[in-house]
DNA sequence: ATTCAAAATAACAACGTTGTTATTTTGGGT
DNA sequence: ACCCAAAATAACAACGTTGTTATTTTGAAT
């Protein structure tokens, strides 16, 4: 059905093998007859058989991105970067929602040539009769598998946080997070700040925001402000968390600190001046792709291995 | 690198087509050989590669899901349905949310079997140079394409809900919705009020959510009571705009009616009876698939076709 | 005009499958 | 023991490419 490269060759007058190299710019053919190749072939609406293309080259150009939990609004971003950045690599980003071990099972049977995983802890690991024919990489929190993982370093963005509230003069934080969940990422904010204030000697009070949206937070904190008043020094655990916070603060409280997790652009237009610790999506998906096409290129295996990346502190202030 | 049917072959001491056709259970061979050669295929990890039969059998047994914008988190829940709806029917689905001409170029190269896109209008629309290659089924509000489109009727669902309201004996409707968006469902919604509460001769308003989140319909709602009061009879565009508007109900106001659009499961656990009208996001899903399997099996050319799925009105009280 | 190297193009094998056709093996009937 | 059909297995062509090798064409030097 579909047009191929006997096809043109054909109508050229030409044999296949030139064409194939016409096409693809090969000194080996005259510009004259490639440019009439190149002509016939669009006006053909030529389109490469990747199949084909792949069994005899081993290569699809092609990476595959485990992402199952497709509803986790923060890693939307990420993905986006990641597909932008696969792009300037040189590569097609293909997702699956799907669980995990089928996703990567058919990435190869299609003989893509990488896999990213957005990896959730346990239930996303992929076991190493498929890692071992396929270049990997995880990006989550910082755990042991057969293949490397880019971890966010969270601890360290939580003690960046309660150094600066400290340096302010700050005796006593407030962190305003999600304190119930099984997502590791919070548990590990939550623990550095309960062992690290323990450390400074900081007193310190944890409030859960009862989830990750601005919603949650604001009721959350609305409950609080009942009984309590807020610290001067907070830290809030995500972005979204902050912005539930700002709901019940007057331009007035200039005196408190807030120091938000996160590393996205929208802190730009808070009007109230915030600090925020965090790596960004960019940042997070250039060190993914960066990793697993070296490791392509290179042909190598997949090792254990944790890459940290290290939260920037930034300071937000529309005036 | 990879074990390929040669390799397997080679330590049964059989020839290679006989491994091809034992591992897809073919009587032709004897179920001794044909244990022997699974287990060995076990044991060695054989993975098939699908560019190899995708390129004998033109079938690749996967479909590309375009979907460009993946923070709409509305249609989330949808590709989620797809997802299975299109395992159940045996094939794999690889999102791309790159831009469609793009998605859609690499699809037709990987020689996938067919494509989803998920429409948002004029810049979604696939050209013919690539349509005419495979079939395409489009999800989005009904307009002129060279492929099927599956259109939830938001219009039928409006004039539902208005029904519903005329017959419960009010005269005036509040309809809360977002009014000034480029998103068609939006518009479509406020037009059809606007166009069907005249034409019935019931009196309506138009109230702005400013957005389609719980936040901004809270807000706005709040806002609008400072001056008015809300009609008894009352639509809203959305469930998240609903959840807002709930924020402002006490128990008390049992007289007010409300009618939702949208169709998931979570209007099963508000504690205030509402109405909803919508079409879930699994009967979306399986009619999706459902077209867009029968036009591969059928090896039909994709025509242009406004396939209409009309909501259901359901109530909902936890009591 | 003839020769010969260089340039251009053609031919071919290979990639890993599938499905068809050809060959070998098996064992029941004589 | 021998024949023959049926059953089992092997061989092979094809799918659309790429890269290597073989062949033809070109045109400059004689």
């Amino acid at each position: 059905m579909a047009v191929t490269l006997k096809d043109i060759a054909r109508e050229c007058g030409v044999s296949y093998s030139t064409v194939s190299k016409a096409l693809k710019d090969s000194p080996l053919v005259t510009q004259a007859t490639k440019r009439k190749i190149k002509e016939k072939a669009e006006e053909m609406n030529y389109i490469p058989n990747n199949s084909a293309r792949s069994l005899v080259s081993n290569k699809s150009h092609t990476i595959g991105l485990i992402w199952p939990a497709v509803d986790r609004v923060a890693v939307t971003t990420l993905a986006t970067q990641v597909n932008e950045a696969l792009k300037q690599a040189g590569y097609f980003m293909a997702v699956s929602i799907d669980n995990p071990i089928t996703a990567a099972s058919k990435f190869l049977e299609l003989r893509f040539d990488g896999v990213i995983v957005f990896d959730e802890g346990e239930s996303t690991t992929l076991p190493e009769k498929i890692t071992k024919n396929i270049p990997v990489i995880a990006y989550g929190v910082a755990r042991k598998l057969p293949y490397p993982i880019i971890n966010v370093h969270h601890n360290w963005a939580m003690k960046q946080a309660v150094d600066l509230l400290i340096e302010k003069g700050y005796q006593s934080i407030d962190y305003i997070g999600e304190l119930h969940t099984k997502d590791i990422r919070q548990i590990v904010k939550k623990k550095t700040i309960e062992d690290y204030c323990r450390e400074k000697q900081v007193t310190y009070r944890l409030i859960d925001s009862g989830g990750l949206t601005e919603m949650a937070a604001k009721q959350a904190v609305k409950e609080f402000l009942k009984t309590e008043t807020l610290h001067d020094g907070i830290i809030c655990g995500s972005y979204d968390i902050t912005m539930g916070v700002l709901h019940h603060m007057d331009d007035l409280e200039l005196e408190k600190t807030i120091v938000a997790y996160d590393n996205i652009k929208q802190f730009k237009s808070i009007e109230t001046p915030v600090y925020s610790v965090g790596v960004s999506a960019e940042q997070i998906a250039e060190s993914l792709v960066k990793h697993l096409t070296k490791n392509i290129e290179a042909g190598r295996k997949n090792a254990s291995e944790v890459i940290d990346l290290f939260p920037t502190l930034q300071y937000h202030d529309k005036k």
